[in-house]
DNA sequence: CTCTGATTATCAGTAGAGCTGATTATCAGC
DNA sequence: GCTGATAATCAGCTCTACTGATAATCAGAG
């Protein structure tokens, strides 16, 4: 018996946009469409930085990229094609199981990907600017939790 | 003592997916996932309960309904034939101005709200559960300051 | 009144994203 | 050497959201 944010009156009942709920999906919705906005120029979507970024430091599979970045396999190809394509990435033979394309990032690839998260990150500075400090803080701690528990 | 976030060590760059921005961004893809998931069953979608809200007490144009849920005007002409079919509201030429609909919501689509709603309510209590009350607040409140400000 | 330009709702066509299913090549186990 | 599973790929489907065109109507100038 806590009927904290719903229709406390009675006769009022509150409205969908003032809910948080609401507010996180737009929020969500609008900060994404920053983020396409700034790698937009780069000629990259949110999906390139994210594969590319599973690829630093190691060598996979499609099959593997598919499973850390969560993308279908399908949509991979295309992903991998476009990097391809713009020299960022190289797909080769697996000697050990010739199933497998080995998946690596290029130098250019590398560079590209520091220039994009360098952009990512201005962009993520400037959308949390209305918030201290503290305040960004405590909204990356809220929201991680939400995402880890019931996500 | 929280040294998760930034470059501030220089040799190590952050992952992507422990920035805010991109936590806010799957989040909010999650939440509107968990919530066209409970509008499913009642045959709806959350565009259709925004319009639905939109048109309650007072009777709307198309063109004012777009205005009001930024929904394209072609969209709309979906939406409205959908809840029209529904029995949950109704079209008729505006006698003051013929190129005009007026749009409103029959005691079905009323109905159809409410229990909307009110799944609603419950998805959103459902997933904000690991938070306490204060920090639901606390979330609201940041959300809402970064929506109106930076939106 | 008539002509012009804007506005309302609508429809048709387009482009993209994300998926399913089929295909080819390869592997692992027997 | 079979058989069944797996990796990458391709063709095709669906759904969404949009652009552009259209018919009806309005408002204003002359």
């Amino acid at each position: 018996m806590c009927p904290r944010e719903g229709p406390r009156f009675g006769f009022m009942e509150p409205r969908l946009d003032t809910q948080t709920g609401y507010l996180l999906v737009k929020l969500g919705a609008l900060a994404g469409a920053r983020f396409d906005g700034v790698l937009a120029p780069l000629g990259l979507r949110g999906r390139h930085v994210r594969v590319i970024e599973e690829m630093r430091g190691a060598s996979h599979s499609q099959q593997e990229l598919c499973q850390a970045t969560g993308l279908d396999r399908t949509t991979m190809v295309a992903v991998l094609d476009d990097l391809e394509q713009r020299g960022y990435a190289r797909r080769s033979r697996s000697t050990a199981d010739r199933r497998k394309h080995v998946v690596t990032l290029t130098g250019a690839g590398e560079r590209a990907f520091k220039e994009a998260a360098r952009a990512l990150a201005d962009a993520q500075e400037a959308f949390l600017a209305p918030l201290s400090a503290g305040e960004r803080d405590q909204l990356r701690d809220l929201v991680e939790r939400l995402r880890t528990t019931t996500g």
